[in-house]
DNA sequence: AATCCGGGGAG
DNA sequence: CTCCCAGGATT
């Protein structure tokens, strides 16, 4: 038996029960492909169930405003998918009558659709012979065929990609790329792979020379830059005694864009209580910070993402009316409940949470 | 072709 | 800690 055959008939066997794969509606898919963007199952199903319950087609996703597909998406990351999945649902519903793409060429001009995703949904659904290389795939691939060249390279992904043609059955793509996937994620995996019981080590490179430690290979990626957020919560209370505080929308092109976060002032260093009631920033918001911060308390907090280490500071200050009325103007006043309903970073999420403990 | 964009789980 | 996950857009 070739790779293939072995290849699917373990998947035959093997294969994931996943809500999507119950389906053939190509939507389904679709939001699948896009949740599980650089995301692990596990990690995402939730978030699936959630999604498809609150927008079942692509004209209740193209109809919902962006704030509340981006609020279902918290938590989850990379939330780019979402701002480009709401915009690919309209331009769905206006370019194409509402009719999703029914083959590659013209899934992969649907914003946030790459050649991975048009592959994998051309193929699960419309069974075109094209393949589907997400991470998994690769690792499989440059084991299999001792490919030295590291992966995050495009010209390795494209030798892979030669590769995969070679493989990929005419009469089931979908059922290949899906069971290359499944078998990255169960068998063929990062760390202690299962070679013992590999339906495919008599033809795995890597294991026949007792390499398989070295793939994929890769390039040393660059340190991650480091960051100084210093939020403040600025609180007080309304007519009613209950507590009110400011937020703010992030804009432009920079981490949680169009997400909802606390006043903040950045700085390129750590720095101490002084030179930060000196910062510009106070004059800047119109604010003045000479009886500020004098006893209130700070909570330190570390967040990490891919590229960034970010270190938050939150400040908790009680406003007076004036400095109120001064924040007022270029920033958002809400209570919890109405906070809760915005879209926000995990690290926001986390301080609010543990604010109230 | 390189860089940026999140968050969480595994080891 | 480090690495990786059903990658894509931007530059």
């Amino acid at each position: 038996m070739d790779i293939t055959e072995l290849l699917l008939n373990w998947y035959s066997e093997n294969k994931r029960l996943l809500p999507w794969r119950e389906s053939d509606n190509p939507y389904h898919i679709w939001i699948s492909e896009i949740i599980l963007q650089q995301t692990r199952v596990e990690q995402g199903l939730a978030y699936y169930h959630r999604f498809v319950d609150a927008f079942p087609d692509v004209f209740a996703l193209a109809a919902a405003p962006a704030e509340k597909v981006l609020r279902l998406w918290q938590g989850l990351g990379y939330y780019s998918r979402a701002r480009n999945l709401h915009q690919a649902a309209n331009q769905i519903v206006s370019d194409h009558n509402g009719k999703l793409p029914d083959n590659y060429k013209d899934w992969i001009n649907i914003k946030g659709v790459g050649s991975y995703t048009a592959a994998a949904i051309a193929s699960i659904c419309f069974n075109e012979p094209i393949p589907a290389l997400d991470g998994n795939v690769m690792r499989i691939l440059t084991r299999l065929f001792a490919v030295d060249q590291p992966v995050n390279k495009s010209a390795t992904k494209k030798l892979l990609y030669d590769l995969t043609m070679e493989i990929i059955p005419q009469d089931k793509p979908g059922d290949f790329n899906q069971a290359m996937m499944d078998f990255g994620s169960m068998v063929c995996k990062p760390a202690r792979p299962l070679c013992a019981s590999c339906v495919l080590s008599h033809t795995c490179h890597a294991f026949q020379s007792d390499t398989v430690y070295k793939y994929p290979r890769k390039e040393p990626k660059k340190p991650v830059r480091e960051r100084f957020f210093h939020y403040f919560f600025f609180f007080y209370p309304a007519r009613d005694n209950e507590m009110r505080f400011f937020v703010q929308k992030r804009t432009g092109n920079d981490i949680w864009k169009n997400m909802y976060e606390l006043p903040l002032l950045e700085t390129k260093e750590p720095i101490n209580r002084e030179n930060l009631l000196n910062d510009p920033w106070w004059k800047a918001n119109r604010i003045d910070s000479t009886n500020l911060l004098l006893n209130g308390q700070v909570l330190e907090m570390k967040h990490l993402l891919t590229h960034q280490r970010i270190f938050a500071s939150f400040y908790q200050i009680r406003v007076d009316g004036v400095t109120k009325n001064r924040l007022a103007k270029q920033h958002l006043s809400v209570n919890l409940h109405e906070f809760e309903t915005l879209a926000k970073p995990a690290l926001i999420e986390r301080y609010i949470k543990q604010m109230n403990v």
